[in-house]
DNA sequence: TGACAAAGTGTCAAATTAACACTATATTAG
DNA sequence: CTAATATAGTGTTAATTTGACACTTTGTCA
């Protein structure tokens, strides 16, 4: 019998032109050497499953303190062919604006778009959808939009985020009425100068 | 080092007298022998963490073929005293037409009303409180309500279940209209006939 | 200084939601 | 047998929310 163990699997999202991107990194071992899956690793003895989800994101990225979240528990008895094998899933979002670092771990890391997705190891293709479901879910009922962008920020940007995440376009005055009279973002004093007419920037607020 | 272990846990609801219950069983072992505590079990090495769960429900509650879904992996090192234990709870839900069993593992089953709930065991509390807050959520975009009545029943029973739920009253007409537009129900031919004037009993359809 | 690109702004109709009270019909008690 | 009672069942109106829709402003760059 081989002993069951326990991993974390983070789908990690970003916005890169205007599209949502996930990380994906090449495997340097077996099984799937070569293929492309997501950051995670195995639980530690002595940390908590989140706490392994947020050091294994840390390690293999060098992404820290972004949103993080529990999706689902993945526990078929086949889909990982080294044993018995439980994924707890995660997935997390940063802002572009992260600089992203190869970690010891992992040779290539790269972001794809999810039209455009590589083969990807294990059940990590059913992983990621689910996560995509989550987010778009998300998007109805929360603020989850402001982790996929830096602190200051313009209404157009955010509503690109958002056309990004439920993949259809959004009507530019009602969008920014929802978010105005939400009262969740407030203007800074400060404006975009890049493009043409300047934006003003705003923050959010809880 | 003590082995890692999975368990599920499960939050098995019913309506009993217009309130939300849960099942809770007398554990017979340590730790916690003589608490209450959510039924569950250790994974066992060839069945998916789904399979457990229905499972061990079958198994201590005698329950069979219901709604059943998962929850939220709890993780914290030191949940349980055995040593390092994860375990997927999960919520199933019930019509109080169902029979319940005591199982061969489990001495005492019994129902609680969420709002005496004893104290329970490990993280049980936490479960609990989580189930219900997800199935409050659920009850707004899903049809989660019908999996707690039989399959015949009255619109005021129906309402019922949704006010057990939310802890709210709702409004008769507004409930009745926004239910029967959804065309989520159909009128059968038959008529409950206890209490006073007779009420038309439904079938849910999906 | 004119063309362009993106920012920003308001109205109206339709749909949805929330508040609200009485009538109908069977059972049961006197 | 008839009156009391308990629950079923039923519509309207106002307020709010949502969705559709187009032009003006303002800075940059050629």
């Amino acid at each position: 019998m081989t002993k069951l163990q326990i991993t974390v699997d983070i789908v990690l999202f970003t916005i890169l032109e205007r599209q949502l991107h996930v990380l994906l990194i090449r495997r340097l071992a077996e099984p799937f050497r070569g293929s492309y899956a997501l950051p995670g690793g195995f639980v530690l003895e002595n940390e908590s499953v989140d706490e392994a989800a947020h050091r294994e994101l840390q390690e293999e990225t060098g992404v820290e303190k972004v949103f993080l979240e529990q999706l689902y528990t993945f526990g078929e008895p086949n889909r990982d062919p080294r044993g018995r094998v439980i994924t707890v899933a995660y997935y997390a979002l940063v802002a572009n604006s992260h600089i992203l670092r190869s970690g010891t771990d992992a040779a290539d890391a790269a972001w794809f778009s999810l039209d455009k997705l590589p083969p990807v190891a294990f059940d990590h293709q059913s992983i990621i959808e689910y996560a995509q479901q989550r987010l778009r879910n998300k998007l109805d009922y929360s603020n989850v939009g402001f982790e996929l962008l830096p602190e200051k920020f313009t209404l157009t940007e955010l509503q690109l985020v958002h056309e990004a995440i439920l993949g259809t376009n959004l009507d530019k005055r009602n969008f920014r009425r929802k978010i105005l009279q939400q009262g969740i973002v407030e203007p800074s004093k400060e404006w975009q100068k890049t493009g043409r007419k300047p934006a003003q920037l705003y923050r959010f607020v809880d």
